[in-house]
DNA sequence: GTGTGTGCAAAAGGTTTGCAAGAAA
DNA sequence: TTTCTTGCAAACCTTTTGCACACAC
């Protein structure tokens, strides 16, 4: 459970201002025990639950999006309409449940290490995502 | 260079009927020598390059939906606010070059088979995708 | 003729932008 | 007081939908 003081100077060491706003959305976003995914729907809807109160649309994509930019946040590769984010921003990997668009962790021992054998030329790697999609087996269903 | 017919026989065979329209984007998408990664804008595009026609937007968005149900065409997972889809429906995996937002295929031979571990109870893997992110290496341009 | 497909325009949904008002430094 | 941030509404872009007309069978 971080404090607020904590989130006032992890923000300010990444020259972000801390405003009421930003605070908020670190408490929503920062002070649970697992990793979050959400939508920036989810994150919203979260911070009228959670805290009742509103902060503006706007705000929130500005916030979302500068939290990525700083390492705060992980955007996540899947197709969909909307876009999702990761409070773990750690290398990892991810499950997707196609019967309830719910994002699952992979720890790092579930998938062995990707060996990539091919370069490209004057490229470097930024990052390696696996997406493994799931769904209900009706064959064994249970 | 499939022929006409072909394109016909195939529609016929997965109960689509062979309109005009569809058999045009079918030329569009399937004449080629490389696979083709799209958006339904790039497509579109292509069409009136190509072909130097109009196809409607709500008619190439039916279609590739229909096309990528039946399995001639496989949407990609990545995060983006358009979807892209790639004419190449085997099992692979992509580099995503984020200078250009360029898709490159990478064959079977430059990824090694990646191993899960984690199964989830009652689920069953529908698709595995890796999606690499590369950028330019400004260390060592070339 | 019957049912399916097409095309247009409108609507929907997520995201971005411009700008005035407000808060932090 | 200067600069950054917020909030609103409007704009934007991709995608979907409703419906009349046209085409395939």
């Amino acid at each position: 459970m971080l404090k607020n003081a904590e989130f006032i100077k992890k923000l300010r060491a990444s020259g972000l201002r801390p405003t009421k706003q930003r605070l908020k959305i670190c408490e929503v976003l920062f002070n649970r025990d697992k990793t979050f995914h959400f939508t920036i729907n989810d994150l919203s809807r979260s911070i009228s639950e959670k805290l009742n109160e509103r902060i503006s649309l706007a705000t929130v994509y500005n916030t979302v999006h500068a939290f990525k930019d700083k390492g705060y946040l992980k955007e996540i590769s899947i197709n969909s309409d909307k876009s999702y984010f990761d409070t773990n921003t750690s290398n990892h990997h991810h499950f997707f449940d196609e019967d309830t668009s719910q994002l699952i962790d992979c720890d790092k021992d579930d998938i062995e290490k990707i060996n990539i054998k091919k370069t490209l030329k004057g490229k470097k790697i930024n990052s390696v995502e696996v997406l493994i999609k799931v769904a209900s087996d009706n064959q064994n269903q249970n």
